[in-house]
DNA sequence: TTGTGTTTTACGACCTCC
DNA sequence: GGAGGTCGTAAAACACAA
């Protein structure tokens, strides 16, 4: 740890610790100077645009890292506490509270900024959570339905075979029947609307049939495929 | 103790607004 | 043009398992 960065808890660190602090790591590279474990030296920062940084930028940006140390509790707490109130930070704001807890504006400012993004992070996190929950709701709302649909298609292939089975018992019925005296069709066109049927006979004593347009229907028919059939 | 993953502090680059 | 924003990232600080 930079120990004699750490030591001083309040901006601002005096010129004379941090200079201390760059001379030594940049003599020494393997001791804070105060005898504490050794202090890794920081790598500088790349740059995006142009390379052509004095010595004088270096040596303004190694005291601007070794700035860097921990916020007491307290501090935070004062922090979050501010941006409970308020996310954005006005210039008299940031002064303000960096007068109140002892610290640079700027580091007030990048406080914010940081916890901006943290706040923002947590919110697409949650977002997230949402959106996936709904999702995996409806994934399974459509798995649900789709073996409905599969039951019920089952259903309906087992009821076709039953109006198939029952439709060719009835031409069977017709057939043996034809070749008795009496005689009767179930065969019809268009299906009729709107009728009344009345037992008329039946067939081997048990089917009822019924009477319309002088042909014969039997009980619980239904048109199908051009014939009319009972279930 | 050490390696490793996460969090926190800080910065540069770039953008927007007044 | 300056102030303050976001975004991406470096590196210290920290937590924790092995």
């Amino acid at each position: 740890m930079d120990q004699t960065v750490l030591s001083s808890q309040v901006y601002p660190y005096t010129i004379q610790t941090q200079s201390e602090c760059i001379i030594v790591n940049q003599i020494d590279g393997s001791s804070s100077g105060d005898g504490s474990k050794p202090v890794k030296r920081r790598r500088k920062r790349r740059s995006k645009g142009s390379s052509s940084a004095t010595n004088e930028d270096d040596v303004r940006a190694m005291e601007r890292m070794f700035r860097k140390r921990k916020l007491t509790d307290e501090q935070v707490i004062m922090l979050e506490y501010s941006f409970e109130n308020e996310h954005k930070l006005e210039s008299g704001r940031k002064e303000k509270i960096a007068g109140e807890l002892g610290l640079d504006p700027r580091q007030v400012a990048v406080w914010f900024q940081n916890r901006r993004a943290r706040w923002k992070n947590k919110k697409l996190e949650e977002e997230y959570a949402k959106l996936k929950s709904q999702h995996d709701s409806d994934v399974l709302g459509q798995c649900q339905l789709e073996s409905q649909v599969i039951k019920l298609t089952e259903q309906l292939s087992e009821a076709q075979n039953e109006i198939r089975k029952l439709s060719e018992l009835v031409v069977v019925q017709e057939t043996s029947t034809n070749s008795s005296s009496s005689s009767f069709s179930i065969e019809a066109n268009d299906a009729p609307t709107d009728f009344e049927f009345s037992p008329m006979d039946t067939i081997n004593d048990n089917i009822p049939l019924y009477m319309l347009d002088n042909n014969y229907y039997l009980q619980n028919m239904e048109y199908w495929d051009g014939l009319y059939v009972q279930f």
